[in-house]
DNA sequence: CCAGACGTTGTT
DNA sequence: GTCTGG
DNA sequence: CCAGACGTTGTT
DNA sequence: GTCTGG
């Protein structure tokens, strides 16, 4: 599955590599992440405004629900379910989106112990995570929420020895179909598919990115079992 | 009819 | 909102 | 995904 | 064990 990644690269990298500007409202944010977990604001680009980078909350909050939080438990959604669930169908439908990132984190379990690994492409460029998103209007407040979801499939034969599921990087030229929502889900779908296993490399790294608190550089130095 | 779920992963 | 289960 | 909390009453 | 928060 997929819960953790790294963004690493600039917001006029971002902006050049999707043609797409973020908005001046999020002038202030910063986008860097090493570690980037369910419930944080991340870059999208949807279907609705592919000609903007906007920050949407991991983990997507269906629009008829009555609180946000039963959103840390849509943050990944089954390519082969994603049609008939009803938190997703409608958006898998309507409401499409690209999730920039330039690498992932998958705990492998070994004994009884998981070790985690960083999966990236062997070029280090950003690829895309095919999404879905929503719109949830917070009753509290009325304020609008906007959430996305991170399509997930079986493992490549890269991916089977480290996690038996991995997430939907689309290849560049996947990209604008997988927004384009005149194309439907049965077809857009298609677009997904286990990536070429000669474009992935991963390596070990510390536990040091279980905690969501640490976010540095660091986090990427590959991890030996016999530094101490 | 109303009540309750609506999700994934991983573990047992 | 919509479906399933009782 | 993992880490951390998980409860109430009453007092400071 | 299960839920919430990041």
């Amino acid at each position: 599955m997929c819960g953790r990644a790294t963004l690493s690269k600039s917001k006029a990298a971002l902006e050049k590599r999707f043609r797409a500007k973020f908005s001046p409202i999020d002038e202030d944010q910063k986008i860097v992440n090493y570690n980037v977990a369910p419930t944080q604001l991340h870059p999208v680009i949807t279907n609705e405004n592919p000609d903007q980078i906007q920050l949407f909350k991991w983990g997507l909050i269906p629009f008829w629900a009555k609180d946000a939080k039963i959103g840390s438990r849509m943050i990944n959604s089954r390519i082969e379910t994603i049609t008939e669930k009803p938190s997703f169908r409608n958006a898998v439908k309507r409401r499409r989106c690209l999730v920039p990132f330039d690498g992932f984190y998958e705990w492998k379990k070994i004994d009884n112990r998981k070790q985690p690994y960083y999966i990236h492409l062997r070029t280090k460029e950003v690829f895309t995570m095919a999404g879905i998103w929503e719109k949830w209007k917070n009753p509290e407040n009325d304020q609008p929420v906007y959430s996305f979801s991170v399509i997930t499939q079986s493992p490549s034969k890269f991916m089977a020895p480290i996690h038996d599921r991995m997430p939907a990087i689309l290849l560049p030229e996947a990209e604008a179909k997988w927004l384009d929502i005149s194309i439907p889900p049965q077809e857009a779908l298609q677009l997904i598919r286990p990536l070429e296993d000669d474009l992935l490399a991963a390596y070990p790294v510390s536990n040091q990115v279980n905690r969501v608190s640490e976010n540095n550089p660091e986090l990427l130095v590959p991890f030996s079992p016999d530094q101490a």
